[in-house]
DNA sequence: ACAATAGTGTCTATCAGACACTATAAT
DNA sequence: ATTATAGTGTCTGATAGACACTATTGT
């Protein structure tokens, strides 16, 4: 370790994200088709390197979520996920990759404004099937991400920013459900969610509707971490949403 | 960004290491003085650069473990705790940290086996108290760490990294109330960490004294994650530990 | 005996979950 | 009227916290 020419030994640096939206009552990743060696034609995490070596890592993500997304870094809950840098992970060279976990309010199908050669929604489940081709070792990314916002909308008011700027406590609910893989009681949900503290506020008096009762509107709340958190049931397998009736 | 001649950058990588352990009561973080430019003489986490380009994350993190407070890996618990890369946080270049979480028992005072020039257990409060010099982001991953352990004693299992093999339920308390910062009822935590499922288990009938009744022995049990957790009461400031009477 | 810690029993306020019931809309 | 969703009332089993009490050691 002392010998006097040693030098450390530079890697290259990249960000990759998880950027998850609901469609449809399922949760949802953003995957793009690799159009270069390695994993070409196979699926993958929208990311890439470094612009430059003054870049810092959050602006760096916020640039590829814009690039690859059409999506602006401002409005998004962004947060780092965790750091990938097993040796052998990408054929090119030693590349250690942060991952952030990116979430987008419920949005159409065609992204506008990618960089990418082509990019889905998949839902989670299809994007984590045995048969699903990821590149490098982004099945183990999405993984996290999904671990990671599960625990999250218990202890944080993550779901909101799966809602746009009003939402009904419906589909509030809807949120819970579909990340979690299970199905809540409404008329419980309903005062759950009211009696955290600075979860949700009241948006006016304001209503909206399908085909029943008019729903009141609310915002989000002051307060990110949750008190008393959300308690996600034990999930009993059978318990799993398959359908919106 | 379509520039035919771009490359992209390469960065310097570096593991530093928040080595937490419980002395006296109070949880206490492992920091070296630095010997060279830049922040000499300044306090700061045992880390350091990768030591070769294919040189794994955690591995770099276990030899630094080794090097630096002559700790075994194998025998600790070791978790990533958050990647550090804004441009300016080394004066010398672009580095980026990765920043590891380590949890060691009860240790004596002189770090055996140091390669830094002098290496001490400082309490978390008097790290990160206001006049504490300390060199590059440390203050802030410190913070992090203290945060982490936190609310991983909550839901996992690792306050028992904190004890030997053997421990009793008292030790395991005051595990908790050190890191915690509160103090809690012992009947009350007794039973309750006796409830949770896998978390301890008896070691035997054997026994151990200071000057009362004998205490039943434990080790970790096969869980790592508690159902139900342990439950963190409510911080009203005035229920912070001071001394252990 | 006394002091000190280990361990048990039990009460109470609170809360998650179940579910009957009322309210307000469209058709 | 019927259907569908929004929102309220209330019961019950489980639990966190408070705390009286018993058990087992050293001095």
């Amino acid at each position: 370790m002392d010998i006097d020419a040693w030098e450390p030994p530079h890697v290259l640096l990249a960000v990759d994200l998880v950027i998850f939206t609901l469609r449809g009552g399922r949760l949802q990743v953003l995957l793009v088709q690799r159009g270069v060696a390695p994993f070409a034609g196979a699926m993958a995490l929208p990311g890439g390197f470094l612009n430059h070596a003054e870049e810092d890592l959050a602006a760096a993500a916020g640039r590829e979520l814009a690039e690859e997304a059409g999506l602006a870094a401002e409005e998004l809950h962004l947060e780092q996920l965790g750091v990938y840098g097993t040796p052998g992970r990408d054929p090119r060279g030693r590349v250690v990759s942060v991952a952030y976990l990116a979430i987008a309010p419920r949005l159409p199908e065609p992204v506008a404004g990618t960089d990418a050669a082509q990019a889905w929604w998949v839902p989670t489940d299809v994007a984590l099937a045995d048969g699903a081709a990821l590149a490098f070792d982004h099945r183990q990314i999405i993984t996290a991400g999904v671990e990671r916002a599960r625990t999250k909308l218990e202890f944080s008011a993550l779901a909101t920013a799966f809602c746009g700027a009003m939402f009904t406590i419906a589909e509030l609910q809807e949120v819970y459900e579909a990340v979690w893989g299970v199905r809540l009681d409404p008329r419980n949900f309903y005062r759950k969610v009211q009696s955290v503290d600075g979860f949700i506020v009241p948006a006016g008096p304001t209503r909206k509707n399908d085909n029943g009762r008019p729903a009141r509107l609310f915002r989000p709340g002051p307060r990110d971490t949750l008190h008393p958190p959300m308690t996600r049931p034990p999930a009993p397998a059978d318990n799993v949403r398959t359908e919106r009736a």
